[in-house]
DNA sequence: TGTACCATTTTGTGG
DNA sequence: AAATGGTACA
């Protein structure tokens, strides 16, 4: 019965059963901190000490829970449905679905994204005396995020954020800001948090049902908690009768959300708010090497604001390989080099799914793409190019929302002219005019509109059309079930037809990408989880599954480990990123040192660093110098090799190196180099590849195909797997 | 109303 | 380099 206690060292085991009280516990990286959250979890409910739905569990990301609820069915034996188990914002949403009236919302509330988030403030501004060019709508939706974050509703604002005039008009945007979400029964993000803190504080019947309800609280990445979080869970620990259980896990050293105003003094706090509070130290590493646990700890020295924790590698050293430190001339060379090095792990036992490529911005995944493809080597992106942010998806979830919420006018908004219905800004105007005039939603507004014949002609036809199209969908789901509906109804409308008609060589990824949407409905029971599933999601991988190497930034990388990680682009002003330097100093230097931190700590048996001398930023190449990480890690754990030639190491005026790099020793794959490089050249024109029709091909996305047709640099494949696409030569390679 | 063309900006991390 | 935004013109 306690078998699952015996797998846990002394530490570890304090922390899972010392259910009662306030608990903080320290965990350094690779500690087993996911471990102790999901065995105290089982703890208590196989001691019997709480109902599976009085334990409140919160963690940061959806992976992370997902990663929870599924340990926790193994520990327990049996599904774990119901439980109160999510991020702070999925909690925040069920709480809000629940008393959504009280904060004058329907239950089915909308949740915008950043894109919608942009569009509506657009429109609220030019009522406002502000200059756009100093205050682009992304600054201003900034401000007010910030202010959620730290709990200000736009009628409590502290005299201190608004000090200049700038911050006192946002404070009127902001107002009218919060009435238009209302008027289209949605919120942003922020909202999900500050709404629920605001009842909590308004309606003490509803706080004290949640504080008796939940008798333990669990609290994973705790350094990475907002004001906002730290307010809403204090108020649900903080019980008048009682002392709370509450068990928040937490790393200052990995804090690195602090831009999203993410507090460590919360950590620190933590013995304030609770005195009795009990505090346990994790600090044996199972997951790392020691070589890559040296380098960490060695890099992490040089912050100064530390609580003070040391790693200590706990397995046996059965591979203790140096940390490889690679300075290599451009970015292309060092996708070439990491792409050569994956290559041979791959043919010496290890699986590309064990192997990341950690990077500090999402645009840097581009050239190690670009290689990749041409190798046919898998890869998958986590995060980055979100799927749920194209535009065909956000388009398909606009007709899924307009149906759902027919005063969702952002959808509508999205919609209207897509298939083209002749509907363009004059038309538009017109709705919207309409509709404040009479203050109803703007699909209202329209049927308005066709009704008292103010819409001629092309536009008249379209919408009346597109109206039956929405009320038949909307029947249909009561019927068919709203599957069939949004299908039917994409297909009617023209939708579908717009992009099997479309000649570019993305369309047909583009439909391909709604079929998997459309796969992805099948998992929920109706339009409005669905919805909020995907608003709420942002990763669309399955971490575990196929062989691929796993590419993103090292934000998204936290919590993760592999057994091999390339942490590219250790440069500095890229990172650390001179942005974060000049905006917070030394305190952004230092988030940035733990966010590499952070990066090394995900290795398990073998680590690359590189960097390169010459980037390409915005097109422009420009030269580097190595980070000062690099400098900060010794010989001791590292070993420093260049991969510059003596040619290469003068400043090039023009791009020809190319031409010039050979090397023996990755000679196969320099001849696939060539033929890219001699297609990126500028002075030459774009020449196609040399491919026959009827030859066989590999495309990374499509798979196996016959070149039926080409057309410049555009071929028509039958794919095996799939039917005819169009795609461009330099997707696909040629194979013998 | 739609499109072509030019100027400007973007890429810093996420729910 | 590619995406976005604004303006002129059909």
């Amino acid at each position: 019965m306690t078998e699952y206690l015996n797998q846990l060292n002394q530490t570890q085991r304090e922390a899972v059963e010392t259910t009662e009280g306030p608990v903080l516990v320290l965990a350094g990286a690779g500690t087993g901190k996911t471990r102790v959250l999901t065995t105290r979890f089982a703890h208590i409910l196989l001691t019997g000490k709480a109902y599976s739905n009085q334990i409140l569990a919160v963690t940061f990301t959806n992976k992370a829970s997902k990663e929870m609820s599924e340990r926790i069915a193994h520990l327990i034996q049996q599904p774990v449905d119901g439980l109160w188990l999510g991020s702070f914002h999925k909690i925040c949403a069920k709480m809000l679905r629940i008393n959504a009236h009280l904060v004058g919302l329907t239950s089915n509330f909308t949740i915008l994204d950043t894109d919608d988030q942009i569009r509506l403030l657009k429109q609220i501004i030019p009522s406002y005396p502000i200059d756009l060019k100093t205050t682009p709508p992304q600054l201003i939706l900034g401000t007010i995020q910030s202010w959620k974050d730290k709990g200000y509703s736009f009628g409590n604002l502290p005299a201190s954020e608004k000090n200049t005039p700038e911050t006192i008009i946002i404070q009127e945007i902001y107002h009218t800001y919060q009435v238009r979400l209302q008027q289209l029964n949605a919120c942003d993000f922020g909202d999900l948090m500050l709404h629920v803190f605001n009842i909590f504080n308004q309606y003490p019947e509803v706080l004290q049902k949640y504080q008796r309800y939940f008798r333990y609280i669990l609290v994973d990445e705790y350094q990475d908690t907002n004001i906002i979080q730290y307010l809403w869970l204090r108020l649900l620990a903080q019980r008048s009768d009682d002392i709370p259980n509450i068990c928040c896990v937490g790393d200052d050293d990995q804090s690195i959300y602090s831009w999203r105003g993410a507090e460590i003094a919360n950590i620190l706090r933590f013995e304030k708010d609770f005195p009795t509070a009990k505090i346990i130290r994790l600090e044996a590493n199972y997951r790392s090497t020691q070589n890559i646990l040296g380098a960490a700890s060695e890099l992490i020295n040089h912050n100064s604001q530390r609580l003070g924790k040391t790693l200590q590698a706990a397995n046996k050293p059965v591979q203790n390989e140096k940390v490889h430190i690679a300075s290599v001339w451009d970015s292309h060379e060092e996708a070439r080099l990491i792409c050569d090095q994956m290559i041979a792990l791959q043919k010496d036992r290890h699986r590309y799914g064990d192997m990341a490529i950690l990077m500090r911005t999402g645009s840097q995944t581009r050239p190690f793409e670009e290689r990749m493809i041409m190798l046919g080597l898998p890869y998958k992106i986590i995060g980055g190019l979100r799927f749920y942010e194209r535009a065909e998806i956000r388009d398909a979830i606009a007709y899924m929302r307009i149906v759902a919420q027919p005063n969702d006018n952002l959808a509508l908004e999205r919609i209207i002219n897509i298939p083209r219905r002749g509907v363009g800004s004059v038309a538009l105007q017109k709705i919207h005019m309409k509709a404040r005039e009479l203050d109803i939603p703007m699909l209202q507004a329209v049927d308005y509109l066709l009704i008292n014949n103010q819409l001629k002609g092309k536009i008249y036809t379209e919408l009346t059309l597109l109206m039956n199209q929405l009320d038949q969908a909307r029947k249909k789901i009561e019927t068919e079930g709203y599957v069939s509906a949004i299908d039917d109804l994409l297909n009617n409308c023209g939708y579908i037809d717009m992009w099997k008609q479309d000649k570019s060589p993305e369309a047909a990824g583009r439909l391909e990408n709604i079929k998997e949407l459309f796969q992805a409905t099948a998992e929920f029971p109706n339009l409005v989880e669905f919805l909020e599933h995907i608003s709420l999601i942002m990763d669309n991988d399955d971490l575990s599954g196929d062989d691929k190497v796993n590419l993103m930034t090292l934000h998204a990388a936290k919590g993760l480990e592999f057994n091999i990680v390339f942490l590219p682009g250790w440069e500095e002003g890229l990172f650390p990123s001179q942005r974060t330097m000049d905006e917070s100093g030394i305190n952004g230097l230092e988030e940035e040192r733990r966010l590499a931190y952070v990066g090394i700590t995900r290795a398990k048996q073998i680590l690359f660093i590189s960097h390169a001398a010459n980037r390409q930023i915005y097109g422009q190449w420009q030269s580097s110098i190595p980070s000062r990480f690099v400098e900060e890690l010794s010989d001791k754990y590292t070993k420093k090799t260049s991969h510059i030639k003596q040619s290469q190491n003068r400043p090039q005026k023009n791009n020809d190196y190319y031409d010039r790099y050979s090397s023996p020793k990755f000679s196969t794959e320099i001849t696939q180099g060539a033929t890219y490089s001699q297609a990126k050249r500028p002075y030459s024109p774009p020449k196609t590849k040399n491919i026959p029709v009827g030859s066989r091909v590999f495309h990374q996305k499509f798979g196996h195909g016959t070149v039926l047709s080409i057309e410049n640099n555009k071929l028509e494949v039958c794919f095996d797997k799939s039917d005819i696409k169009h795609v461009i030569d330099s997707f696909v390679t040629l194979e013998s």
